[in-house]
RNA sequence: GUGGCUGUAGCUCAGUUGGUUAGAGCACCGGUUUGUGGUACCGGGGGUCGGGGGUUCAAGUCCCCUCAGCCACCCCA
């Protein structure tokens, strides 16, 4: 315990910057509902195998960002790294294998014990969709489709950029990894130290390493896509056609493999160049081994997730706080009726703050303070009119208006 | 886990070759005749100079350790 600080990696989100978050979300939620993708959630806990299974053992994730811990029940469990295994869990135990297609919709914070950069945090927050129960390469499109929408309607698509690549059915992988290994293991002394354990667990993340050395050496390696089989060729190909029938545009990457075990055909990235070393805005594919790892039935899977630090750190502008209308009482005797004047117009709809102590020179800073819109002034005279003085506080111009008036008067201002 | 940079009021920063009670702007609080905001003027509160140790007559200012933040590697959102 470090005292009166957060820990690591995590933050307070004030309002102002909870106004961005907010703006995410509901952008996300309202674009999805449009699309079909239903908002649900998972716990932000989960037994430690749900992600440690399908993620892969040897995955950064799993090998060394979990945060995991043993309950007084002895079971281990893990904050979530990421939704989409979670999602695949609930998927099974929620008996929904009948009920296919699915499409969700989620949000929420998930956690990653990772050294805090420029976008990146310990606890960071997701939206996430994901459609269960589609092999069809019309399912990547919508997928696609759905997010690049939403990155236009937050204003931050021009800021970012599609990155396509397919990483094949099964049989492709597997055909392809031997290939790999064999390349690699001809230049193993040429390899960085962490790309020689890579080669025996995980061949393919060799290629989109960052080392000066490995590049070179995977510059040479035989592509990917030479080793794709016919069908996940016309697979990826309906994929293109998709996209290209709706006008979005993308740069195919044969470098792009993603850290997570259980892709499969699909990948896709939306990168930015505006967050320092954080590339990444969106990112998800196919995974259509997923539920069998998880002990379920055969069921094909594509989705994304987003980090909305990330979305709103890209975000031109903050949305504007509402503004409220301040109820002042001019005198101990207005009170009462100042309180309860305040609470009418708040259950007929408006925002109305009432200050709970101070003159009214006080009260009328306080108002401008909050950014109020309008100031309702009670004192002996209005009271002795049944009436309110209402104050634009941009244009300073009153007038006096009847009590039973007054939500309608107010409700014109904006 | 590794590396680079940084650490003085709530925020952004200034603090001379180490030398008297550590400053500014913004913010905050109060006031400028008491039923009226935003501007202006006046006044005020607030700092173990990240923490610990050391050098020195004397350290915010030099040295060491430590903690934290930022950025980068790894990997991702």
């Amino acid at each position: 315990m470090q005292g009166l600080q957060p820990v690591r990696g995590t933050r307070d989100i004030l309002p102002e910057n909870m106004r961005r978050f907010r703006q995410v979300v509901e952008t996300a939620r309202e674009l999805c509902e449009r699309y079909g993708y239903l908002e649900m959630a998972t716990p932000i806990f989960e037994f430690t195998e749900v992600f440690a299974r399908p993620l892969g053992e040897t995955s950064d994730v799993v090998s060394k960002e979990m945060y995991s811990f043993t309950d007084r029940g002895g079971e281990s469990l893990t904050l979530r790294p990421e939704a989409t295994a979670a999602v695949a869990r609930a998927f099974l135990s929620e008996g929904l294998m009948h009920e296919l297609p699915l499409k969700f919709f989620c949000h929420g914070p998930m956690f990653r014990y990772d050294r805090p950069q420029k976008g990146r945090w310990r606890q960071f927050h997701q939206i996430n969709v994901e459609l269960l129960g589609a092999a069809q390469p019309l399912g990547d499109v919508e997928i696609i489709a759905l997010g690049g929408h939403i990155l236009e309607a937050l204003g931050v698509r021009p800021r970012t950029a599609l990155e396509l690549n397919s990483l094949g059915d099964a049989e492709s992988r597997r055909a392809y990894r031997d290939v790999l290994i064999a390349y690699f293991s001809d230049h193993r002394d040429k390899l960085s130290e962490e790309s020689q354990e890579r080669l025996t667990r995980n061949p393919l993340r060799i290629l989109d390493s960052k080392n000066e050395g490995d590049k070179r050496v995977a510059a040479g390696a035989p592509p990917l896509s030479e080793y794709l089989n016919q069908a996940s060729v016309d697979f990826f190909a309906a994929v293109r056609a998709g996209l290209d029938t709706l006008g979005i545009g993308y740069a195919l990457n044969p470098k792009l493999v993603r850290g997570l075990d259980y892709y499969s055909h699909t990948i896709f990235e939306f990168t930015t160049e505006d967050l320092g070393a954080q590339a990444t805005v969106m990112g998800g594919g196919r995974y259509d081994g997923l539920i069998e790892l998880l002990g379920g039935p055969a069921t094909p899977g594509v989705g994304w997730a987003a980090g909305i630090e990330r979305l709103s750190m890209l975000m031109a502008s903050t949305p504007p706080a509402s503004r409220p209308f301040v109820v002042v009482p001019i005198g101990a005797q207005a009170e009462a009726k100042a309180l309860a004047v305040t609470h009418a117009l708040r259950q007929a709809g408006l925002r109305v703050e009432l200050g709970f102590s101070g003159n009214v020179k006080k009260r009328m800073k306080r108002a401008d303070k909050l950014g109020a819109r309008a100031a309702v002034l009670m004192g002996e005279d209005e009271l002795a009119q049944n009436a309110a003085t209402v104050r634009d506080l941009e244009s300073g111009k009153q007038e006096l208006i009847p009590l039973d008036a007054l939500s309608e008067r107010l409700a014109q201002f904006r």
